[in-house]
DNA sequence: GTGATCTGGCACGGTTCGGTGTCAGTTTGC
DNA sequence: GCAAACTGACACCGAACCGTGCCAGATCAC
């Protein structure tokens, strides 16, 4: 009985140690759960389904969430990740301010298009599942208002409206760009692309144009 | 005989034909629907509980609603009833469209404030439930961009934008109130309501001052 | 009053799903 | 080769919930 005492070390099995194996297995139905939640629904969804999708078995969803909700909060996290990584690669080619953000806008647009996965998982599974998943989105949600307040901060007149007033102004603008974006994959003619990002372009222009 | 209008079978119950009967019914699941769905959100609610809340029993339940997605429907067509009301309201008070806007947006954050259930069932229970629930919150943020639409057009310049391009901005700007409303009332520190009302309504005017 | 109808409370069967246990087969270290 | 560890498939149990049926008491028409 324990007589080789490697409780917490295990050994390899086909060419790799304990912990890279939990974390692919993780990995794989973190990928699942994005496929699974992105098209049938997270409501629908169930630990049988996910773990069918992953090529495991219930055992090793235990191993790695304590259940549905945290798996959730998984692919989220992982969705969001690509999205936030979107914005800010689509932002860095821009020169100044209206090219950052066209930038940014048509590259978050195309990711949405490209993945409709993400935008359901992002705008939609994700509300009203509980509390900690609400909070979660809160989180998010104001990471990107925050984001957009880091970008504008150096183009702006600071001593022209409050923090409080700035903050409110930059959740709008984030609301303008997901409620476009929601609307425009929810709806069933697909309109251009470069029509709702033209749209998206003219809102924020509008508002920051007023702070400069 | 048969003076009161009752139905071929049934007869007067408590002084109210069938007919009235199972409307009130119905009316008292809807109010049940939209107090225990909005404080304890849709995941977690039973027709059990609906049943309770409303002082009935199942057997009324399927006497109205085929299921409980029939039944958040009614709730959700009933609060944004009551929130389409209000901003129409605000609106009417004022002389010009910088006032109308500013009692409609007031009028809107008040409702919101006065009573979190609607503001929960309107911007999160609502979402991820099924293909039904989706079309009709689709549909319902479409009723709202349309409203919108009517009160703007009078007072911009309709040959500066196209029809598709107004669409997307109104679209945006029901995105921004709705997203600074729904992280208004998810802060646990409630900004005051002027806070949230004057950064609306810098983003629409914003937005609609570059139309004229 | 009397019988028919309406109401509300209870409970039952059926189904689904979460979480755990078991066990045979496979892979690795020695 | 062999024992120990790992893997995957299946079975099981309990809980929750849906939908329906039943029944005793209340209410109305006659």
């Amino acid at each position: 009985m324990n007589s080789t005492g490697q409780d917490a070390t295990g050994r390899t099995y086909r060419g790799a140690g304990p912990q890279q194996r939990r974390e692919e297995r993780r990995a794989r139905l973190v990928d699942a759960a994005v496929e699974v939640f992105g098209t049938s629904g997270y409501r629908s969804a169930t630990v049988d389904k996910i773990c069918a999708a992953a090529g495991l078995t219930k055992r090793y969803f235990y191993e790695s969430f304590d259940g549905s909700e945290a798996l959730l909060l998984a692919a989220y996290a992982s969705v969001t990740d690509r999205l936030r990584e979107s914005i800010l690669r689509g932002a860095d080619g821009g020169v100044d301010l209206d090219e950052k953000i066209r930038g940014a806008l048509a590259s978050f647009f195309e990711t949405v298009a490209d993945d409709p996965r993400i935008s359901r998982i992002a705008f939609q599974e994700v509300l009203g599942v509980g509390p900690e998943v609400d909070d979660a989105y809160r989180s998010c949600t104001g990471s990107f208002v925050d984001a957009v307040l880091i970008v504008i901060d150096p183009e702006i007149d600071r001593t022209a409206v409050s923090d409080l007033h700035l903050r409110t102004l930059a959740t709008g603008l984030v609301g303008a760009v997901l409620l476009i974006a929601q609307q425009w994959v929810l709806s069933d003619n697909h309109q251009p692309i470069e029509s709702v990002i033209a749209g998206a372009h003219t809102i924020v222009m509008a508002v920051l144009s007023e702070l400069v």
